[in-house]
DNA sequence: AGCGTAACCGGACTTTACCCCGCCTATATT
DNA sequence: AATATAGGCGGGGTAAAGTCCGGTTACGCT
């Protein structure tokens, strides 16, 4: 009764629940290597992990989200190489060079991803995907401001960086049949990668 | 066997089929309006429509698919309205004007749209919306062309085309809450269209 | 009009996402 | 170390998506 409220941390995953997350993320893995994204059931992936299959569910609520935490995990190191790694995408180049370098990076983030990403989507979710890219659009919104392109005081900055989030995304997520991604996968990074630096281009160099 | 090949019309629908798909259309709407696009399920939408479950399959081969069928159902008008209609929408008014309004309207139409529109995405299809909006793409690199943005032959129109359309859809297919949607549907067209059109300055007016 | 065929119709069947709730274990406290 | 308890665990249960196939009906041809 000493100590006031100290609302220490909420919520500290408990020993056996984070093993088992990590468990179900590995198996997870194995099974879409194994057998694609497609294949992936919730009881399979209980079964094979030695778990129930409540459990499963209790951790990642939604078939989607468990293709959410495999994203999330992946781009955990992306973020890093983003945050620290080497110019011009890591910090130390100008904010243009590092945004052109940014999209890049995450258009073959994506191809890279694409089955994981797609399966990550979900019709029937609320909040298809709220917290999809907060990530992704953070950043570009940050590098925009550094380019001071927040000058202008008729630009949104906030609804620009959603925009060129999309326009980052959405062809890979959306537009992009799968059988394109995965026959032609290098075209199709170099296409993207070259639209978006004349896009960012254009964007920046406009006045 | 006079006649050589003469593959006439490869598939002209049957009339009851016909019929039996406007039922399905109009049946879903009711029940969409009536109860919200998630309590829409293929045995209540067959019985309500006095029909059987086998037949609601054939027609939209997938929950997402009639979704789909009710958002091109739609988007036909609103085709009209752009092929047709009165500037600046509409045909007569200079491309860049046209395509500013054009983005103005289409965020409307998906705003208004947006229960169908999200239910019409499925993480498990093999592709989620490869033909979601031929249209759109088909319409924005025609106005892009016709401004003249091909000119420079760094650009890449139908790569600019596709990220344009994904700048466009994106935030309301992807990135905004639903809440967010519903609570301030005013105030999301207005800044997304404004953002829209800054964005639109800056692509067509760089140099 | 009568006939052959292709397409459609319906509903039983299978699979899978997701819910529920009683049992059990990890952790903090004494 | 023993105990209390929050929270994790498991697997059976429900509902809905999607498949299949035998029976039926609309349309083209003669």
């Amino acid at each position: 009764m000493s100590q006031p409220v100290t609302w220490g941390p909420p919520h500290v995953e408990r020993a056996d629940a984070a093993r088992n997350r990590r468990l179900l993320l590995v198996t997870a893995r194995e099974i879409i290597a194994g057998q694609g994204a497609g294949q992936l059931t919730m009881d399979g992936l209980a079964d094979r992990a030695g778990l129930g299959k409540g459990t499963v569910f209790r951790r990642f609520g939604t078939r989607a989200g468990i293709f959410q935490a495999l994203l999330d995990d992946d781009e955990r190191d992306f973020q890093e190489q983003v945050l620290a790694g080497s110019p011009p995408l890591g910090p130390g180049a100008p904010a243009l060079d590092r945004l052109i370098a940014y999209g890049r990076a995450r258009i073959d983030f994506l191809i890279g991803h694409r089955e994981i990403a797609r399966a990550a989507l979900d019709g029937r979710e609320r909040v298809p995907a709220g917290s999809q890219t907060p990530m992704s659009q953070e950043h570009i919104r940050f590098l925009l401001r550094e380019m001071s392109l927040g000058a202008d005081p008729k630009t949104d900055l906030d609804v620009l960086a959603i925009q060129l989030t999309a326009a980052l995304d959405g062809p890979l997520l959306l537009y992009l049949s799968s059988d394109i991604l995965t026959q032609a996968a290098p075209q199709v990074s170099e296409r993207l990668g070259r639209g978006w630096e004349d896009l960012i281009q254009r964007v920046s160099r406009s006045r």
